[in-house]
DNA sequence: GTAATATGTGGAACAACGTTCCGTTTAGTC
DNA sequence: GACTAAACGGAACGTTGTTCCACATATTAC
């Protein structure tokens, strides 16, 4: 097997092969980062079936400059992707410096059910067996899990929140709370995941007594 | 709401609304038999995203004469899936009258496997919101449901197998064990499927002792 | 600054697809 | 056999993903 196969680098930026990346020129690093916010909004419009001229047009550039930098449709896909949970997960240790613990985690649970909102017909195209889209999973669950992780450690350290919460599961689960029921509409997701919230809540341990039993009395928020 | 609504028929014909059928000519009949056919090799071979054309082709008919039966692409997926499942549901009587109780179940859940192993690219499709696509899950359901039941009771009343598993369970089982894993070929969904016959034989009980407790070891499947 | 050149760009052009259209053929009826 | 409504075939349309290459531009060397 030769190696020559296409490695895409760790966010959007298409390929970073070794160490030294072959230098792009500005305009083309201008045009890539401009091609993933206009491809972004389009997706979260029209959804990921949303035509490359289209994205192409958003972002005022023609579409062979679209296939220099993401040689397959499905390439601009996964960078756009990546790029969000990439956003998402560099949004928690900023919201930990600004809030207190619980309000952290609960603003970002809120921020990623934002983010997987907006993801229509991504679940789909994930089954569809595109070779492209076959990391992305690895690459959600890689990113996204050690940063819900910090928060919750920070929240149940503090007391606010229960410490038994693993923090894969949640992820999951609030992208099946929002992904299964999307004919139903946002708000409906938004007011499922504050419950989940909720039962994070429920039965939280004092920051300092080590075993004494916590106050699970009928925590209710 | 208007309810002259598309709602098609059983079968894998198109529509025949109220109860008099629009009279069918004899070429017209032929042609729709013939097209349900190829489609359903066609689909079997390149999976339901296969084109129009190649059907067409394949039926020996032109493109003009499958959307005069089936207005969408997706009219002839479903029709196609309908008449699939209406074949694999007749079986069940069929197999049930040529062999011994346990011998059709087995037969028929090994025809199902087959049936679902031809459904390439049809999971996706499934969930990609088309709403042509939407009625399908009840009507499989509703179909195949009750006739894997009726070989389930008969083998458990023979005692071959045991009496406490939900035919619909089962169903969704089969089907996930041959779509989940359709990387790693038929033969190794064939295999778990024949573990999972093996698993409705263990723990049986015998046919007329109605309340001796069951020879159940240490019941694991 | 200017020249040289690798690099990037735009959009016309191609192929494949779903779908529509309409001139022609054919089954049903008298 | 003649008539008519139904059905047929396939060319043609619009939309898509993708390729191609003449042209523009950033970068480097002088």
């Amino acid at each position: 097997m030769a190696d020559s196969e296409k490695t895409p680098g760790e966010s959007g930026v298409p390929d970073a092969p070794g160490g030294a990346a072959r230098h792009l020129r500005a305009d083309a690093k201008r045009n890539i980062d401009t091609l993933l916010e206009a491809a972004k909004e389009v997706f979260a419009t029209s959804g990921v079936d949303a035509p490359v001229r289209e994205v192409a047009a958003r972002a005022g550039v023609g579409v062979g400059t679209v296939y220099r930098h993401f040689p397959q449709r499905a390439d601009l896909v996964a960078a756009v992707f990546r790029r969000e949970v990439d956003a998402c997960a560099a949004a928690a240790p900023a919201l930990a410096a600004e809030h207190p613990p619980c309000e952290a985690l609960s603003a970002w649970l809120r921020r990623y059910t934002r983010f997987i909102a907006t993801k229509r017909g991504l679940a789909a195209a994930l089954h569809a067996g595109d070779p492209a889209f076959e990391p992305l999973p690895a690459y959600f669950q890689q990113h996204l899990g050690p940063a819900l992780e910090s928060l919750l450690d920070a929240a149940a350290a503090a007391g606010a929140v229960r410490s038994d919460v693993d923090p894969n599961d949640l992820l999951r689960a609030v992208g099946n709370l929002c992904l299964a029921g999307s004919e139903a509409g946002a708000c409906h997701s938004e007011r499922m995941v504050d419950l989940l919230i909720d039962g994070l809540r429920y039965g939280a341990r004092p920051p300092a007594a080590a075993d004494s039993p916590p106050e699970r009395n009928d925590a209710r928020g």
